[in-house]
DNA sequence: TTACCTTTGAAGGCG
DNA sequence: CGCCTTCAAAGGTAA
């Protein structure tokens, strides 16, 4: 299992990374900052951030204000406190300097939201994520954790809830599970033996399987009081040579080849159709067995599709930035989320483009029959006269008012329904970005091939686009 | 109660 | 092959 060095230099090799295409395109972004840098004071793309920047300082005016009455060294007090907590959970991790990329991040004016912004970044999650495969883990037993009553497989609000793969990786022998997985109990047997230490799972079985885990997280960064968070755990108490006790998750636990260990937990993909808990076995069993069919099969659990990099990413940061600029709209942080994203070095993206492809290829174990094509219209998306509305594309805020960058365009309002995002139609961006001759990352070439088995070795090139059909990243898993 | 907002990426369908 | 659509997470917000 390659140790991923978070540093540049193992991994490093970012210019390695990625195929010639892939590398065009973090090139154009990489060029495309640069730009930004240069040309820092004037610019569509000045535009942009300014524009963001209203935009998240209103929200976090919003936010931030309630808690923090005009001020906004109180503000900043408050970030400082949930930089001062993270600290103290990862003081030994704060390898990224407090060198800020400005440029990318002028359109976060908001002192409490630019100052520490890039202090916990990627690189301290990293450092204790990015191990695969699970180590031995002699003498790493994280604390039982009390159960979560929210929805299934969500964290409580505000503690970043990783992906099954990701804490895995990173909760390398768990002993220990809440008191009520035992009523959760599912025998399932191995599938590969690569996959033995996440989850056992026959694929029959797959989508039978109920849903029933409360993630138990606790919060990777006690917020204090004053930042109007409830603290819904105890600060983990770090026990020594346990790492990441938020990263133990139990299901994993449980299937983590602890010897004679009855159960394994299903994949946290699989969520009732309604994305709430199930019923508990229990519960279950005062259902009349006069239940209709129709009925138990419109409560098959709903297999999620597997986070994406970029998804992987928000997962872990989100808390940072929520704690950081004390905003609550996911929106507003998910824009913030984004530029980060864009700025952060190919190295840094190279690690979660790996392990969303680990993740995929663990759901395409876990699930060879599932397609993302199922869980269409599951979730009712916008009208149909809204999105040919936005087909049309006409109203490109770029040729409105002159701009030239695609993140322009990508800089609509944090409108009310109705608003600017509903006139910049999603494919919108799509378009602006073609009719400037440029292209989507989503559309990157096809095919890739992953040049670097997770389970071996260190990372010489992985290939974020997906694995061509019939040719899994990792042939001997499949 | 439910959809929307907002982000990027993956995947499937269609022309 | 390229484009379009949908969904994945998240939580506040509006209908």
């Amino acid at each position: 299992m390659p140790q991923l060095d978070s540093g540049g230099g193992g991994a490093g090799g970012g210019d390695d990374l990625g195929a010639p295409d892939e590398l065009l395109a973090f090139q154009d972004e990489g060029e495309e900052q640069d730009d930004k840098s240069r040309d820092n004071a004037a610019g569509p793309e000045r535009d942009l951030a300014e524009l963001k920047s209203s935009l998240v300082n209103e929200s976090e005016g919003a936010a931030g204000g309630a808690g923090v009455p005009g001020s906004g060294a109180g503000a900043r007090g408050e970030a400082e406190v949930g930089a001062e907590a993270l600290g103290r959970e990862h003081t030994s991790q704060r390898l990224f300097p407090d060198k800020l990329p400005e440029p990318l991040e002028d359109g976060l004016k908001a002192p409490e939201c630019a100052s520490g912004m890039y202090k916990d970044t990627v690189y301290s999650a990293f450092n204790l994520l990015m191990h695969y495969p699970p180590p031995s883990g002699a003498g790493q037993h994280p604390q039982p954790q009390p159960p979560l009553h929210n929805k299934a497989s969500q964290p409580a609000h505000g503690v970043p809830q990783l992906s099954p793969l990701y804490e895995h990786f990173s909760s390398p022998h768990p002993t220990s599970a809440p008191a009520d997985i035992n009523q959760k109990q599912v025998h399932r047997t191995l599938q590969t033996p690569d996959l033995s230490g996440f989850y056992s799972l026959t694929s029959g079985s797959m989508g039978q399987l109920p849903h029933t885990v409360s993630w138990p997280s606790p919060p990777l960064y006690p917020l204090s009081p004053s930042c109007g968070y409830r603290q819904h755990f105890p600060a983990p108490t770090a026990a020594p040579g346990a790492p990441y006790p938020r990263f133990s998750h139990p299901s994993l636990m449980l299937g983590s080849g602890v010897p004679g260990h009855p159960a394994a937990i299903p994949h946290p993909a699989i969520v009732p159709p309604s994305g709430k808990q199930e019923l508990q076995p229990y519960d279950r069993s005062l259902k009349t067995q006069a239940e209709s069919k129709a009925e138990k099969e419109a409560k098959k659990p709903t297999i999620k599709k597997p986070l994406n990099a970029f998804m992987l990413y928000m997962k872990e940061m989100r808390a940072k930035v929520i704690a950081e600029c004390t905003l609550k709209e996911s929106a507003a942080i998910n824009q913030i989320l984004g530029r980060r994203w864009h700025a952060l070095s190919r190295e840094e993206q190279a690690k979660y483009y790996e392990l969303a492809r680990k993740e995929r290829q663990l759901h395409m174990q876990l699930y060879p029959g599932w397609s993302a094509r199922d869980n269409y219209g599951k979730k009712k998306r916008r009208s149909r006269e809204k999105h040919q509305e936005s087909n049309t594309g006409e109203t490109c805020p770029v040729s409105s008012s002159g701009g030239s960058s695609p993140g322009h365009c990508m800089a609509a309002p944090l409108s009310p329904k109705g608003g600017g995002a509903d006139t910049q139609p999603r494919n919108f961006r799509a378009w602006a970005l073609w009719k400037q001759g440029l292209h989507l990352r989503s559309q990157k070439p096809t095919g890739g091939t992953a040049m670097l088995s997770p389970w071996e070795g260190s990372i010489t090139a992985v290939a974020y686009g997906p694995p061509a059909p019939g040719l899994p990243h990792l042939p001997h898993l499949s």
